[in-house]
DNA sequence: CTAGAAGTTCCAGTCGCTGGAGGATCAAGA
DNA sequence: TCTTGATCCTCCAGCGACTGGAACTTCTAG
């Protein structure tokens, strides 16, 4: 059995996830302590690297907790998986062609600045006039996981002078 | 002068979320009917396309904030402008080279079923031994902007029987 | 005059975590 | 035995970029 910084140690989820992951309902409360720690076995362990495969490949938690449904009742049919796969596929594809010609649009951008006052700026022009666009990119894109220390941000609702 | 709901159709932005611009400062607090509606002039819907430019080419609010600020002093060097969207781009680019190897990994995935029960089912297998993963894809994605109607989504804290 | 559309503010929810506060417990060394 | 420091616990707020609902007021057309 393992103690929760193990199991994250072994699986590469942070151990604060992994209580999150608990609340969430993909993992069920695990034995604990006299003290009230937690400990896991191998095979929540192993659970624990099924979600985090899961993840790896861009799937919501929503679509893990179908997929761990699955693994839970081995006699199903598969067929849910494998719809989940697909959609989840035809999902990336998209993403793939928006941001593709995200990229174009801003190669373009980049490449037309030739230095100077912002008044003439290129990119600043581009955005304001949308007509210079080519394509009907259309926002692919938050950002994945940017690991932002969040320091200087305006915070909400706090000191609008 | 526009009320914010024409302000909205003008400029492709939900109305909430030209409150909710004003509010993060993208905006001036916009001039108000005798009674409190917003009002809003050529200049501030022209402000308000160039945010939706910026949204649709993937920058974030506080880039948007930073090109807004070129755009209110256009005598200074246009350099952060170009800057800005050459982060973006490399941002971009990497996304996309983490999505193709995804695309393959999860062709490979959905390609590989053949039926049957979950037990045997390669998609359920492959996630729970990622030796079998070809590459070392690691989740670029979290959703762009889902549309999901929330119906029936395990809410967190309530009712883990 | 009245219905309904459109506006207002305020606040909670989304997704998948992350991190801090404030405390309890554990393992190892002096 | 004592003490330090690591690890754990629960609870809760925050991230980014909105979205939507409640409860209210105001405008506009018939």
């Amino acid at each position: 059995m393992y103690a929760i910084g193990q199991a994250a140690e072994r699986t590469g989820i942070k151990a604060t996830t992994i209580r999150f992951y608990e609340e969430e309902g993909l993992l069920a409360p695990p034995a604990r302590t006299a003290s009230g720690r937690r400990l896991y076995s191998d095979a929540e362990v192993r659970r624990l690297t099924f979600i985090r495969h899961g993840r790896a490949l861009g799937f919501e938690l929503d679509d893990i907790r179908s997929l761990l449904d699955l693994v839970d009742h081995p006699d199903d049919a598969c067929d849910d998986a494998n719809q989940i796969a697909r959609r989840h596929l035809a999902d990336v594809e998209l993403r793939l062609a928006q941001l593709a010609a995200l990229k174009i649009e801003l190669s373009r951008l980049v490449r037309s600045c030739i230095g100077g006052k912002a008044a003439q700026c290129r990119v600043i022009e581009a955005l304001a006039d949308h007509a210079q666009c080519k394509s009907d990119h259309d926002s692919p894109q938050p950002k994945p996981r940017s690991r932002k220390k969040a320091q200087g941000r305006r915070r909400r609702r706090t000191a609008r002078k």
